[in-house]
DNA sequence: GACCCTATCGGGTTGATGGG
DNA sequence: CCCATCAACCCGATAGGGTC
């Protein structure tokens, strides 16, 4: 119920920014005047807007909009229809439109004004068509960096753990973090923006503020990306069983609790926590592990595909280790991340 | 009201483009 | 030629509408 209500809230809010962008927009590249009369009207059509263009001659001219916050080739059909119903002057209110979109929505005869200041109307007199101007970012004021969405977590954990990383090419970025090339453009822009990164031309990049950085990593670790890598808990049927199996051979890796038991001796692991690949099948057969939403052992998807330079092999990167323990909030393992912080964490943020 | 199904949204990747 | 950037595209997540 809460959530709902939030949801309808958050749309109305977005909705009216793209109104408001929109508007002075089209105020700026025409000389036009706009007026918003309503929003959200209710009563029988249902558009989300309404706003009537004041032209220097003639007199003013009401529109009813459609509001929609991103439109393709494929959605631009059905929002066309959707403001043809209102069965009034309709005008499509948008973030974007590309050349080719204005040119199909032009065929359609279909007004409309995006954020950037691109518009057209064919209504005489007024008649209004400006293409070709390129989307401007929008800061949106609380919205969670891209460099701490699921994708960007991965780029900045790789960044984190190899030092070097961060001067490299971004090709060489992109294969470590296991990411596409496209998501390294935008981390590196975050992070310059959020003051994490300077990039120093052809002397090359490097991080700074390393150690608020991994702070900020390790929470927007534990809520945006390890619920999605989580594969499932299953019982283990044999003692001791994670003490002698192969992990290299599996392409496995320990992590949380039994990693840090490997490196402390100061912890008896309760929790197993297991990295590794999502078709886990051989893995669980080869351990007789079996499925069970209360077991012991935790299975998540590996996600970075770079050799962490220590002798642990079977083991994590000391990053998530660490994170995994901060996120069980258990008192005991809170003191040995501590411990591993010390030891294999700070010594390789004077690196950076 | 609970469930399913479809349309929509936007995050993430791809591939073209252009600069150094 | 190598590399970064940018817009277009793709597809998984999910809201919202329809059905029982």
């Amino acid at each position: 119920m809460m959530k709902k209500q939030k949801n309808t809230t958050d749309r109305a809010t977005k909705e009216r920014e793209i109104l408001n962008a929109a508007k002075l927009a089209f105020e700026e590249t025409t000389g036009l005047c706009i007026k918003i009369l309503e929003v959200e009207p209710t009563g029988k059509i249902q558009p989300d807007a309404v706003l009537q263009i004041n032209a220097p001659e003639g007199k003013p001219k009401k529109f009813y909009a459609g509001v929609k916050g991103f439109i393709t080739n494929a959605t631009l059909g059905h929002a066309a229809e959707q403001i043809r119903r209102f069965k009034k002057p309709g005008i499509l209110v948008t973030r974007h439109v590309t050349p080719p979109m204005a040119e199909r929505l032009k065929g359609l005869n279909l007004a409309f004004i995006d954020t950037a200041g691109n518009a057209y109307i064919n209504d005489p007199p007024l008649f209004v068509y400006i293409t070709g101007r390129k989307k401007k970012d929008i800061p949106e004021a609380g919205r969670i960096a891209r460099a701490f969405r699921p994708t960007g977590l991965k780029v900045v954990f790789a960044l984190l753990c190899l030092p070097e990383l961060v001067k490299a090419p971004y090709r060489d970025i992109a294969k470590a973090a296991n990411v596409a090339l496209g998501t390294v453009g935008w981390v590196m822009y975050d992070l310059k923006q959020l003051n994490f990164l300077v990039d120093r031309g052809k002397h090359g990049r490097k991080l700074i503020n390393v150690d608020k950085l991994l702070d900020t990593w390790i929470h927007a670790y534990a809520r945006e990306l390890r619920p999605k890598l989580y594969i499932g808990r299953y019982d283990a049927t044999r003692e001791k069983w994670w003490e002698k199996t192969d992990w290299q051979k599996t392409g496995t890796f320990l992590g949380g609790e039994p990693a840090a038991a490997r490196l402390t001796a100061y912890l008896k692991p309760e929790t197993i926590t297991v990295y590794g690949p999502e078709e886990i099948n051989k893995f669980l057969l080869k351990n007789h592990l079996i499925k069970n939403p209360q077991g012991k052992v935790e299975i998540y998807k590996t996600f970075w595909r770079f050799d962490y330079p220590w002798n642990y092999k079977e083991l994590a990167p000391p990053l998530l280790i660490y994170a995994d323990l901060i996120a069980t909030a258990d008192d005991r393992n809170i003191e040995t991340a501590r411990i591993i912080y010390d030891q294999y964490i700070d010594r390789f943020i004077e690196k950076h």
